[in-house]
DNA sequence: GTCTATAATTCGATAGAC
DNA sequence: GTCTATCGAATTATAGAC
């Protein structure tokens, strides 16, 4: 079903349209129901494919988790780009909204044990994301930070937005959401 | 091959033994691997039993995946009552030897965002688990800590320890968690 | 209460036609 | 590259003997 056009190339651009749909739905359905109550199948449905088509672009079920991770980290970063004052950053990530993860989901909380589980290539992706998220929170800021202070202010987002996820108390979790953002100073 | 005497009672006894030997397999397991990849087999071997007897204790793989974090919630607050000093319960939290899961280990930390995927059922028993941890917290000070002190505190700990342990990144991960330790101001 | 045996699914991955 | 068909393996839960 691949659209040839020998004349304007139109194949490669094609694939590469493909995978990122293939990641896209991949991304949203890992991001709500973890690595293992995820199918395939369920993955290249809402790709708009079949199962047999999912090798053409990714050896195995545990590349795809890796590379959906990076791929959701790389959309949350442009998202979050568009506002550019700090604070504003923070309120967005601890929000009500994100909590839901309808929109934007950041794969650093919502994937937490789910990549400790995981082999080792998929916690390198984890680690690489999360290095780049504490640097660009220090460099964000314009009294440079210490290293520890992003750190803290890290764990006190991810962290903060992991277990407000898990809390089945619509209100405990939104006054966990809001202790972060006050215990962040920028 | 339960044992029956009749006279001294010592069947119902028994029952509440075995039982206990499936929750701490289960909690070993499910800590280490989360829900979906422990199964029911592997728990009662561990326990040593076979598949078939589990249903004669807990009605689903669900129930006992709630029951586990209750019971594994209460053995780890009784381990960490013989360290009186709050300071070094924090200590011991953000420590090597818990992100290394090989002693006792803490579900809210360890199965945070795979609690999230699960039932009201056991979404409701980790929220009850929490708001143990964050009171326990704040009445374990000298001067009470405000409620917000206390969830920012909780955070440091739980998020702390269940992002170092996605980390592949052994510098890395005791660097956060001494960063953990240095924000908490009990 | 515990065992063996099995029903009923589901899923990852491969093979081969187009 | 994408499809259909299928293998092989694993898992939850139940049934019935002891």
């Amino acid at each position: 079903m691949t659209k040839r056009l020998k004349l304007v190339g139109w194949s490669k651009e094609h694939k590469g349209q493909v995978r990122n749909q293939i990641l896209e739905s991949a991304a949203r359905l890992f991001m709500r129901r973890g690595f293992d109550n995820v199918s395939i199948d369920e993955v290249m449905q809402n790709a708009g494919l079949t199962r047999g088509a999912f090798y053409a672009h990714f050896k195995s079920k545990s590349e795809l988790y890796a590379e959906a991770i990076r791929d959701a980290a790389l959309k949350s970063i442009h998202a979050q780009e568009k506002a550019p004052p700090i604070c504003e950053r923070v309120e967005n990530y601890l929000s009500v909204a994100h909590r839901k993860g309808e929109e934007m989901a950041c794969p650093l909380a919502f994937l937490v044990s789910d990549v400790s589980q995981q082999n080792d290539t998929v916690r390198d992706v984890y680690t690489k994301v999360f290095k780049g998220f504490v640097t660009r929170l220090s460099e964000s800021t314009q009294e440079n930070i210490s290293n520890q202070q992003a750190l803290q202010s890290a764990v006190l987002m991810i962290g903060g937005m992991a277990i407000a996820r898990a809390l089945n108390d619509d209100s405990l979790a939104e006054q966990l959401l809001v202790a972060c953002q006050q215990a962040i100073d920028l």
